[in-house]
DNA sequence: GACCGTCCTGGACGATTGACCAAATTCTAC
DNA sequence: GTAGAATTTGGTCAATCGTCCAGGACGGTC
């Protein structure tokens, strides 16, 4: 009854794999993930992975592709709720918060970008999630009179994950120090923004 | 005659396998250099390696160390000349444009950041050579009365790197798009900078 | 009961891995 | 000349790699 058993346990042992290689792509390496391993870690014979998948390649693009366009579609609608450009920049520097750049998702973000490089598919999939990432960041910088939209949609998106990339070399780029200098790519004019946009009042005894 | 030949040799076959891995940790991934890759594109055998070198891992991150000491070394005291912000941003701009996200250079950096989480030596030095960068950069935007000079130093420096990592899944972030969104976290004050501080003109051309 | 499709097991295959080494070679120093 | 150091060679070693496959296990349908 139910459905079915073995079909359900077999999506429940795929999601798995997809789980332990995102774990594994950060832990080791893009491509130092091996099947074994993968199988290891999931609990299961070496075989099931090749059943699951067509390659272990076709594996870790899943994977990949599954985690970041999650993060991606969670931040996205939460920037289109922001009420002001600087709003949109507090949520990012929750994101940045919540990764110092030795955690999982920062890793696999980055090996991603890199395996790109070498995956043609993999590449035409991911410039089309952080296409629309940039789109919607840029549609919201444009509406509330922001300077280069569409450049500072992308500067920003970039400067995110390089300096998710800078922190895992050591501490010394907390959220609270470059959230004023990004605040001054979001600032509409030259002068003060007509709505609440003000940069977060500095902390003491930090960056001097 | 000249001093030595076998020595000589020695050290011109160890440079090549300096140069040979660079171009390797580009072109396959860190994880996924071999000795044998190594002794053969250098043109000589497989023992070769570990006679030069304790292990491929100590090869690479020497490899790597070397490269992007050269890098910093050359764009550092570039960076010292310039005589205004601006000029200084246009430095850098054209170090975006010497690199594209798949060049051998670009990819080299994200491979050895990656790396470095997975190698504390590696790690330590990397850090080293990033923070005389950081602090060279501060210095510069500290005499040009920039706000907040140690963390826009960082996030420059954090911004290059990730607008090379996103510019590897496509086109669509020239030089000349985010020279002008970065030149606003340069500018003094709010208002026009006292000395010649315009964002760079776009010419078609070169960089410089 | 027999039958069938899905899922999984465990091992086989040839190729490749990092590291190591004895012997050959080449050069320097005497 | 000859001794000795430095460099290179080509191969061995156990371990691991991705992929594949014959067969076992399990649950649902006749």
């Amino acid at each position: 009854m139910a459905g079915s058993t073995a079909a359900d346990r077999g999506r429940e042992v795929r999601r798995r794999l997809l789980r332990v290689a995102a774990e594994l792509i950060a832990e080791r390496g893009w491509t130092a993930v091996s099947t074994r391993m993968l199988a290891e870690r999931a609990g299961v014979a070496p075989g099931v992975v090749h059943y699951h998948f067509s390659s272990v390649r076709a594996l870790l693009a899943e994977a990949a592709l599954g985690v970041i366009g999650d993060v991606v579609e969670q931040a996205g609608p939460a920037l289109a709720r922001a009420a002001t450009p600087g709003e949109a920049l507090g949520l990012m520097m929750g994101l940045l918060e919540d990764h110092d750049g030795r955690d999982a998702t920062s890793l696999l973000f980055t090996e991603a970008y890199l395996a790109a490089t070498r995956d043609e598919g993999l590449r035409r999939s991911l410039a089309e999630v952080m296409t629309g990432f940039r789109r919607r960041l840029a549609g919201h910088l444009t509406e509330h009179a922001v300077p280069f939209p569409e450049a500072t949609a992308a500067v920003l998106a970039a400067a995110i994950d390089g300096i998710v990339l800078h922190r895992a070399l050591g501490p010394g780029l907390e959220a609270s120090d470059v959230a004023p200098v990004l605040h001054r790519l979001v600032t509409p004019l030259d002068r003060h923004a007509p709505d609440d946009d003000r940069p977060p009042p500095r902390k003491a005894g930090e960056s001097a």
